[in-house]
RNA sequence: GCACCGAUGGCGAAGUGGUUAACGCGCUGGUCUGCAAAACCAGUACUCAUGGGUUCAAAUCCCAUUCGGUGCUCCA
């Protein structure tokens, strides 16, 4: 079955398939590593990583690359301010950011290159359009690309820039930017108000930094080549970061650098955009420390399909939690159980069905939302059949299947989110951050799992001895302390709240 | 201001012309249990922002209004 994505530029729902080798190219614009990721930066790279995971489910090889800007107008402020070089400061936040894509499982692309190790090619690709016209040097220094001579400029954004098309007929000097809409290919060097030069490279362009925009031309061409399946980036970026890609790389290659581009919707924070001046802005970190889950966060950011805004809230994040519960309990309760040979026909046939659904749905422009539905009838499909008897090992194994299938993409199932939490507190505690954690969520974790399992083993004891007074307090005092008792058949199971 | 997107139950949200409007969470009652938890069963929007219109038929198409978002400037 293809996939189906919506395409940006054409405005349509497209297959997605590779052209030229059996690997789909993409191409992700990356984190700038001036500070921690937020939730609404891990919105994009989750929606992607949902993508890239089914690509490969479907049996398409990836390659993936993201760029990581660690080059930029903030970052050199930032490195000034704080006395570091560049990468001594950005070092900190890249470590960051790959450590917040592991607690939510993103999994890798398989190129990671930083815009600063890049920048030769940053330079030839300036030369080339320099060569052909597309780029100038104005007075400061700085090399511009000129709109005026690309006819195309605007197609994905669908902007028509009729007063640009007219400033191509009018005789342009060299060196001044012709246009203000021309945009900055290569920054040249300024001094600060005390005479320090900011960062820089010297360059057959002049002394100076690259472009924001050059920078993502010059590394998907470099490592994917001139022409490539999938671009994919946050709504915001559309214009006129990845309209000036295009710009760029196709004024340079002439061909068409980028044929099916996917965009991300922003998230909303409690119904409003989310900003550090509307205090609703969170980071990973942030929501690690008031002890919401690592997964619950994946899965609420992921179930909602990309090309629709979200609403986050706290609320929607404990729904998330809960629901992961839902799914995780089932697993256990599949594995662990033992069922008698045998079948059920119609059971069958609803797990088969789930599956061709769930694969349906993501298929359809990831619809991610549908693809969770599929999941959960069948869960409440197995659920019956274990209450009524009838679950036997043959449909156990393929309900198993299908939930391997549905965490190949969405990732849940397996619960590693106590650790992760442990492990954002103790890096809270090394930042002096500790203060902003959750009280009750440090004390729960603080509880070692030795101490819970001792406190299961004597209330098993006083059940035994029918004095459930002393049984019941050893679990409300747990329960009080975030851990949750379940009797079952094969004994006493905890799990954290 | 201009352009584009959206508004569905208590909450999140699917659904873009035609069965009883998915699914999850929550809530209510029941089953099970020493009691719980989990699980199951039943119930939980006669209705899809508001007002018009098109159609045999609209949450779905058109127009207007209100509200939210995005782009036009750094932004996932």
């Amino acid at each position: 079955m293809p996939l189906e994505l919506f395409n940006t530029l054409s405005g349509k729902i497209e297959v997605l398939a590779p052209e030229g080798g059996p690997a789909l190219r993409m191409y992700a614009c990356g984190p700038t590593v001036y500070d921690y990721g937020h939730i609404g930066n891990f919105r994009t790279f989750l929606h992607l990583d949902v993508l890239r995971r089914f690509l490969k489910q479907l049996g398409y090889p990836v390659n993936h690359v993201m760029n990581i800007t660690d080059v930029d107008d903030k970052i050199i402020r930032n490195a000034l301010a704080a006395n570091l070089s560049i990468g001594e400061y950005t070092a900190k936040f890249e470590k960051a950011f790959f450590e917040d894509l592991d607690s939510l499982e993103i999994e890798r692309p398989e190129h990671l290159p930083r815009a600063t190790a890049h920048i030769p090619e940053m330079v030839a690709l300036i030369e080339q359009l320099a060569e052909k016209g597309f780029a100038y040097q104005a007075e400061d220094g700085s090399w511009y690309f000129r709109i005026a001579k690309d006819p195309d400029y605007g197609k994905l954004a669908k902007k028509d820039f009729d007063g640009i098309e007219d400033g191509a007929r009018v005789d342009v000097d060299e060196y001044d930017k012709d246009h203000a809409r021309d945009f900055a290919l290569w920054k040249a060097v300024k001094a600060g108000a005390d005479g320090t030069e900011e960062h820089h490279w010297a360059t057959a362009l002049g002394p100076g930094r690259p472009g924001w925009h050059i920078e993502c031309s010059a590394m998907a061409t470099g490592l994917l080549g001139e022409a490539i399946d999938l671009h994919a980036g946050g709504e915001d970026l559309m214009f006129p970061h990845h309209e000036n890609e295009i710009a760029q790389s196709e004024s340079a290659s002439g061909k068409t650098f980028v044929r099916h581009w996917m965009h991300v919707r922003f998230l909303l924070v409690e119904g409003r955009k989310m900003s550090k001046s509307e205090g609703n802005f969170y980071t990973l970190r942030d929501l690690l420390l008031k002890g919401y889950r690592a997964s619950a966060i994946r899965y609420l950011l992921i179930s909602v399909p990309y090309r629709h805004q979200l609403n986050f809230t706290f609320d929607g994040l404990k729904q998330a939690t809960n629901a992961i519960e839902r799914l995780r309990t089932f697993y256990q309760r599949l594995l662990k159980g033992s069922w008698p040979e045998g079948t059920n026909a119609e059971l069958a046939e609803q797990i088969g069905g789930a599956g061709a659904k769930y694969t349906a749905e993501l298929s359809n422009d990831l619809n991610t939302a549908n693809a969770c539905a599929a999941i959960f009838i069948m869960v409440t499909a197995v659920n019956s059949a274990v209450e009524a008897g009838t679950l036997y090992r043959e449909q156990a194994e393929a309900a198993l299947g299908v939930l391997a299938l549905f965490d190949g993409v969405f990732a849940v199932l397996e619960d590693k989110d106590a650790e992760l939490t442990r492990t954002a507190l103790a890096w809270a505690e090394r930042e002096g951050r500790l203060n902003e954690a959750d009280p009750s969520t440090v004390a729960t974790l603080a509880l070692p799992d030795e101490a819970i399992a001792g406190l299961i083993e004597e209330r098993a004891k006083a059940k035994k001895q029918r004095n459930f007074a002393r049984a019941d307090a050893i679990r409300n005092d747990l329960l009080s302390k975030g851990i949750l008792l379940k009797d079952g058949a094969a004994g006493t199971e905890w799990t954290r709240k």
